[in-house]
DNA sequence: AAACAGGCCTAAA
DNA sequence: TTTAGGCCTGTT
């Protein structure tokens, strides 16, 4: 392992590695056994600990201002988000169980193709899917003597044919890749433009096209359009929702916090069913 | 072995 | 507008 320069991320709220990178929002950041974890994202591998109270990240004070600033999302207070969420004595129970929890700001395409990947399949082999697409289609990068592989772009996905697609082994969805990687490269589907959209547009845009229903498109504009009234519900969202409102519920008492609130509900959900 | 897994699509009421 | 069944594949 050669030497590697770290800096400091330096952030005075909630900031859980843990949380951060298994509460579903991501599918690249794996954890070592000294607790640290290693992943690429936005075209570059690193790796990211926690010493104290502090946090480090590999590579340089402008890598962290220009790139890991806004992945990590510091512009905002996540400890008065969590005061906003508490609507009631459950959101209370999730949000300090989730505390430490944010919601990273991904990659667009990354995060679109990879919520169609994971439609009825399990994280295992989401991620396993998806780090094959990046070795056989990604550029390598390297880190500390190891070599990884970037998120291939939407142009290098959008020429391929479904035989190419086979050995991801990802089956149905091959078709729905592609289909979304050539809107995308064609500008027929213009994510940059979408993340200033309201809720009910980014929706209908992402719906329009085949293997992208409700739940992937939330997912797609709550971690990469950062429209946080995006509120994705999945089979565990389903039984949170069943277990503490059966009377019924609108995600729109959160108003803009609503995607944080279904990030505390899911992790709270998995955590304690 | 048969059912299921962090959905979506189509057909049918 | 809601519901059932099928879909690739891998795992249990």
């Amino acid at each position: 392992m050669g030497y590697c320069q770290e800096t400091e991320i330096e952030t005075l709220d909630d900031f859980d590695l843990k949380k951060i990178f298994e509460c579903g929002q991501c599918f690249r950041w794996n954890e070592g056994p000294d607790g640290s974890y290693t992943g690429v994202a936005l075209g570059r591998a690193a790796r990211i600990r926690r010493e104290g109270g502090r946090i480090y990240i590999t590579g340089t004070p402008e890598d962290v201002e220009k790139v890991w600033h806004g992945y990590f999302d510091l512009d905002r207070d996540y400890r008065s988000l969590r005061r906003a969420v508490c609507v009631d004595d459950y959101m209370r129970a999730a949000s300090d169980f989730g505390a430490g929890i944010r919601i990273l700001n991904q990659d667009r395409w990354e995060t679109l193709c990879s919520f169609i990947i994971s439609q009825c399949n399990n994280i295992p082999r989401i991620k396993k899917i998806v780090e094959t697409l990046c070795r056989e289609f990604g550029d390598p990068v390297e880190l500390m003597g190891e070599r990884y592989y970037t998120f291939p772009g939407p142009e290098r996905i959008a020429p391929l044919s479904e035989e190419d697609l086979a050995v991801l082994r990802c089956g149905y969805r091959a078709p729905y890749i592609l289909s979304a990687a050539r809107a995308v490269d064609s500008g027929e589907l213009d994510l940059e433009e979408l993340s200033g959209a309201d809720l009910t547009r980014a929706k209908k845009a992402l719906m329009a096209m085949p293997g992208i229903g409700e739940k992937v498109a939330n997912c797609v504009i709550l971690f990469s359009l950062r429209i946080g009234s995006a509120f994705p519900i999945d089979v565990w969202m389903k039984k949170a929702l069943a277990q503490h409102y059966p009377e019924g519920f609108s995600p729109e008492v959160f108003g803009e916090n609503a995607g944080l609130a279904q990030q505390y509900m899911f992790y709270y959900q998995r955590s304690n069913g």
